[in-house]
DNA sequence: GAGTTTGAAACT
DNA sequence: CAGTTTCAAACTC
């Protein structure tokens, strides 16, 4: 990577001080798949996996470049020919820290030194299916897959002159991915064309990708794990922890770093003891060759071998290598594997370490019968804010900030700017006035225009009535029925504002409020789930405004221009669609993303390993969503699809099977394919049956109703008579 | 204008 | 509180 390339990374992040270097020092390999596993081919073990989610899995340790591992479960990575795939992970190095003895010491860990992150690369699919390969190959017919989806098109992102390091989203139609690399052109039959990745398709995909069980997310103000109530296992599944995972880096239960920012993703774990003390780069290799060989001998097995099997490292989706992963100080004993084997081979995992606990798990779901398991990959998000912030880009670069905030900076910024300036050249007053100028804004301009009611049933008594949600009395124009908002009902009205106050005694104020004197939101944000905020539904869209960070919508579209929210404050990402083309446009292959994806595509296969899923946070098995089983119960005795009530009698036996992880494939419901699957949710007329007795028990994704290009999730795996 | 969809408000 | 129901407006035809 020449200085050159560097520089134009850096070019794009106009308000850099100090330029960022953006040196991957190792690559990922990538695999190209070749064989494919389904229907008897495939292991049985790994019909016991609880997810085919993850396509793939960044890898790495301290010892190892970083490498991607497919996801043998995974639909896609069997059935597509061969994609470029992203690492969902930066990686992370220590180095040495006392170059005489090559060591580095805990306490450099804890103090995020001498560390350096690498590591860059993307997703880029081949869109096109092997003839005669099945699509859809469910493991069990109660817990039936989407296809996977494109959304880690993405790129990991880190400078070695900041902290920050997690997920940097390229949009899709970027140059960057229609750029091919030299290796892509000098084998064009081997690889997609780049420009003809379907990119409403991908941004599609992304936006209701069901891959994800959830998505770690966080930013400056809050951590949390949103979950994908589009992923089937999270809809199916009770291993549920009570507790969020990963996340904000706690000192606990990292890797002996306390970051700020977000956690470590898909960090391998190598059955080694935890990096501590007196640990170095050479005798963890040697460690690990000596651990390689007993392998050799030593079938894996935590219960024979109990000492030797159960630590790791890492946190949020770490890999593992051996038969359980444990927080680096917890141990396997009795207790943990009754809870490993309670769940069908799955260990509840990904826990929060508290505080005041040692002796928790985290990590990834792992298979009782598999002994080389790897993580999926995690692909947490970094709030925009916190990212424009740590990567020195343009706030209005970033997604899924309040854009209150932008301004504030930004008129920080131009502050600084202008003070230095000043310091050298007093000449920009007017510059300087017209910054701080104080703004007129008129707050009723973005209250609701409409100045009557059509109220039936609430007496315009209740803040329904936008009569009295504005404090006025029903007026002549109203056409409400038993109208109760007039001035001979005082007593009642007075009581109704009352009532109103005390559920929300902002109730009868505005619900705009004006920032720095420059920016209106609202005060309390949408909530909005199905119209991308782009109907009058939306307070935010109806108010003219955009919605901001205080806004729990989903799948907005209603953001500053520019700016590309994926999917609520769920999955804030950066976009750097622009550093991306001005890589490209600069030269052909002169961005080290190119470079990476070059590499990776010298390098030969990879040895496929089994992947997992995370597990996730928040929700306890009594709140959970409601299993399909559960939602086809109710469809079911409702009459409202006949066909699946039918398939339904004629296979009781499988209902009963819900929440199982492990169920033994069965051969003949193997046979289900992805065109009886189809045939099944078109048999479902969204029209004829309303939202609320159907879809929103289903979690169904609005913007893909329509889009034949999209495999749906969540549909029934039942096997029906074709 | 009738019927459906939607998300805030209300309720539990 | 979070999940569910109610409600009137927004929207569709
Ligand atoms: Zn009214
Ligand atoms: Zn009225
Ligand atoms: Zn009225
Ligand atoms: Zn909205
Ligand atoms: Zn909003
Ligand atoms: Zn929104």
């Amino acid at each position: 990577m020449s200085i050159n390339n560097q520089q134009s990374f850096c070019s794009l992040l106009e308000l850099s001080p100090v330029p960022i270097n953006f040196t991957p020092s190792c690559f990922m390999p990538v695999t190209k798949i070749t064989n494919f596993l389904h229907g008897d081919n495939r292991p049985s073990t790994l019909n016991q996996l609880p997810s085919q989610n993850n396509i793939g899995s960044a890898v790495f340790d301290k010892t190892e470049d970083p490498k991607i591992n497919f996801n043998k479960n995974n639909h896609f990575a069997q059935n597509h020919n061969l994609y470029i795939l992203g690492a969902s992970s930066h990686n992370l190095y220590f180095q040495p820290h006392n170059p005489e003895t090559n060591d580095f010491s805990q306490q450099d860990e804890m103090q995020h030194l001498n560390h350096k992150l690498d590591s860059v690369s993307i997703l880029v699919k081949k869109d096109t299916l092997q003839d005669n390969v099945q699509q859809q190959e469910p493991f069990d017919t109660e817990q039936e897959v989407g296809m996977p989806k494109y959304n880690n098109i993405c790129t990991p992102t880190h400078s070695n002159n900041s902290d920050l390091f997690g997920m940097v989203q390229i949009q899709p139609d970027s140059k960057y991915l229609q750029t091919l690399t030299p290796t892509q052109k000098n084998n064009p039959s081997q690889y997609s064309p780049k420009s003809n990745i379907p990119t409403p398709n991908i941004i599609q995909a992304i936006s209701s990708a069901s891959d994800k069980m959830s998505q770690c997310v966080f930013n400056e103000q809050q951590q949390f794990q949103q979950l994908n109530n589009n992923n089937n296992y999270l809809q199916n599944n009770p291993i549920y922890s009570n507790y969020t995972t990963f996340g904000l880096g706690k000192q606990e239960y990292f890797q002996g770093v306390n970051n700020p920012i977000n956690g470590f993703s898909s960090s391998q774990c190598n059955n080694l003891q935890p990096f501590g003390k007196n640990k170095t780069h050479e005798n963890i290799k040697e460690e690990m060759k000596k651990r390689q060989e007993q392998q050799n001998q030593i079938p894996i097995n935590y219960q024979q071998n109990p000492n030797q099997y159960h630590k790791m490292n890492g946190q949020s989706t770490s890999s593992i290598n051996s038969q359980a992963s444990f927080s680096s100080t917890s141990s396997i004993n009795e207790q943990t594997i009754q809870n490993h084997n309670n769940n069908n081979g799955c260990l509840k995992i990904n826990y929060r370490l508290p505080s005041n606990s040692s002796n928790q798990m985290h990590g990834m779901v792992v298979n009782s019968l598999n002994s080389s398991i790897l993580a999926g990959s995690s692909s947490h998000s970094v709030g925009g804010i916190y990212t424009a912030n740590k990567l020195n880009i343009p706030l209005s670069m970033t997604t899924s900030v309040n854009n209150a905030i932008v301004e504030e900076k930004e008129r920080d910024l131009n502050d600084r700017n202008l003070q230095n300036s000043k310091d050298s050249n007093s000449d920009d007053e007017a510059y300087d006035n017209s910054n701080k100028q104080a703004v007129n804004i008129d707050m009723q301009e973005f209250a609701r225009k409409v100045d009557f009611c059509k109220c039936k049933k609430s007496k315009c008594l209740k803040l329904y009535c936008e009569c009295f949600l504005r404090g006025n009395y029903c007026n002549d124009q109203c056409i409400c029925t038993d109208c109760g908002n007039n001035d001979k009902n005082l007593d009642e009205r007075e009581k109704a504002i009352e009532e109103a106050k005390t559920r929300n005694s902002d109730a009868f104020n505005l619900k705009f409020q004006i920032l720095n004197n420059a920016t209106v939101t609202h005060k309390k944000g949408c909530h909005c789930k199905r119209t991308h905020c782009l109907k009058k539904y939306c307070e935010c869209y109806n108010a003219g405004l955009k919605c901001t960070n205080n806004c729990k919508c989903e799948e907005c579209d209603n953001i500053q221009d520019g700016l590309k929210m994926i999917n609520g404050g769920g999955n804030s990402r950066v976009i750097m669609q622009i550093k991306a083309d001005e890589d490209c446009n600069s030269s052909e292959i002169n961005s080290q993303m190119l470079q990476s994806i070059d590499y990776q595509l010298q390098q030969g296969p990879t040895e496929r390993k089994i992947s997992m899923c995370s597990s996730n946070g928040t929700s306890s098995i009594q709140n959970r969503k409601r299993t399909r089983s559960e939602v086809f119960d109710q469809l079911t005795s409702k009459n409202e699809i006949q066909s699946q009530q039918q398939t339904d009698q004629l296979e009781p036996e499988i209902r009963k099977k819900k929440n199982s992880v492990g169920i033994k494939q069965n051969q003949q419901n193997n046979q289900v394919n992805t065109a009886t699957q189809i045939k099944i949710k078109s048999s479902y007329q969204p029209n004829q049956t309303s939202y609320n007795s159907f879809e929103q028990n289903f979690v169904y994704q609005t913007s893909n109703k329509n889009n034949p290009n999209f495999q749906q999730a969540t549909s029934f795996s039942k096997k029906i008579q074709s």
